[in-house]
DNA sequence: GTCCGGTAAC
DNA sequence: GTTACCGGAC
């Protein structure tokens, strides 16, 4: 295994790269947990003002639990996230008045404290008590992703789990302390999210990413989609040999593709053929139609779920004509079956066309 | 405009 | 298990 090679280069490398922070080399959990608090989620760059003005009105767990929580909202603001702040009071008074103003000094116990989670917690044990627990942040997911070709999504708890597993076995039990500052430290400054310049890597060597050129590619974290429902009802109108068809637009799904004329709807539930518009239009025409909101098909999008009815209306020969002028004035195309077998269209029209359904 | 990121609440 | 929370960098 390449771990041993891991750990000796980053800690190799730590101690002549890292930046010089003021909540390093110290061993004060109140300082320690302020400062990881303010860079959940923020730049050190952003951060440090926040945390040199909470430390200097708030010298100690006691100043902050006694402060109201409005002062130290306005101490937060324009840092973000304000449920931080807000979780920040109650952990100072948590502090105070179940903890006798002492922090808990082992994972475990850090871990109920309001807004510690697990790499604070982590971070709390590791710094302030050397306690062997590795910490896992997005810094530790890119480097060990990358350097040990580790494709679990991090975005999902399984993932996270399979990080934070690799990470507590690389950590050493002599320094583990520093082992976490390093590994986020490089994270930050050398294996960083864009544009990582590989040629002055020492961990370059053994890198499962760079040998693969997979560094654009790691860590996998599957973006969370959110699926819209949309409901279209779909008019399937021929005259004869012809049929109605609509080229799909821009900025919507299937541009460019041909389906039919059709009206989205909030819901197929409480649809109604004598309140759609488009069959108030039809009714100039000689038609057949025929329409069973039973039957619907049901069509999955990247970000997408449709749920499609048909309409389908017949219109007499002698109508032709006039067909023609109605669709032209909507943008719709009257063609030939044939001509349409040979223009693009939606999965879901094919699917439809070939009866899957009907 | 897109990407980034710990925790708690849902 | 999934989503809301925020501001800044690019």
């Amino acid at each position: 295994m390449n771990f041993k090679h891991f750990t000796k280069v980053l800690l190799q490398w730590y101690p002549q790269n890292k930046r010089e922070l003021p909540w390093r080399n110290t061993q004060n959990p109140y300082i320690i947990w302020l400062s990881e608090i303010i860079l959940q989620q923020t730049r050190v760059a952003q951060g440090l003002p926040y945390f040199h003005n909470f430390l200097e009105k708030y010298p100690t767990v006691y100043d902050l639990a006694a402060a109201p929580t409005d002062d130290v909202l306005r101490m937060w603001q324009g840092l973000g996230y304000y449920s931080r702040a807000r979780n920040l009071h109650a952990c100072a008074r948590q502090i105070t008045q179940e903890f006798g103003g002492k922090f808990p000094d082992r994972y475990a116990s850090l871990l109920l404290l309001k807004g510690v989670g697990t790499y604070t917690a982590a971070a709390i044990a590791s710094f302030a008590y050397k306690e062997k627990v590795a910490v896992v942040d997005g810094n530790v997911f890119r480097v060990l992703s990358r350097y040990f070709g580790m494709t679990d999504d991090i975005s999902s708890p399984d993932g996270k789990k399979a990080f934070q597993s690799l990470a507590d076995k690389l950590i050493p039990k002599d320094v583990p302390d520093e082992f976490n500052q390093a590994i986020m430290e490089f994270g930050a400054l050398q294996c960083t999210p864009k544009n990582p310049d590989c040629t002055i890597c020492p961990l370059r060597q053994g890198c499962y990413a760079r040998q693969h050129e997979m560094i654009d590619m790691l860590p996998v974290k599957i973006k969370k989609v959110k699926v819209t429902k949309r409901y279209f009802v779909y008019y399937h109108i021929s005259c004869g040999e012809y049929i109605l068809i609509n080229k799909r637009d821009r900025k919507d799904i299937w541009e460019g593709l041909h389906d039919f004329p059709m009206e989205e709807v909030e819901t197929l539930d409480t649809f109604e053929l004598k309140k759609s518009v488009l069959m108030e239009k039809l009714k100039q025409f000689d038609a057949e139609i025929a329409y069973n909101p039973e039957i619907y098909f049901k069509h999955i999008l990247t970000h997408q779920r449709i749920f499609s009815t048909f309409v389908k209306v017949q219109i007499a020969l002698e109508n032709l004509e006039i067909l023609h002028q109605w669709g032209t004035e909507n943008g719709w195309m009257l063609i030939s079956r044939d001509a349409f077998e040979n223009l693009g269209k939606p999965k879901l029209i094919v699917n439809y066309l070939n009866d899957k359904k009907l």
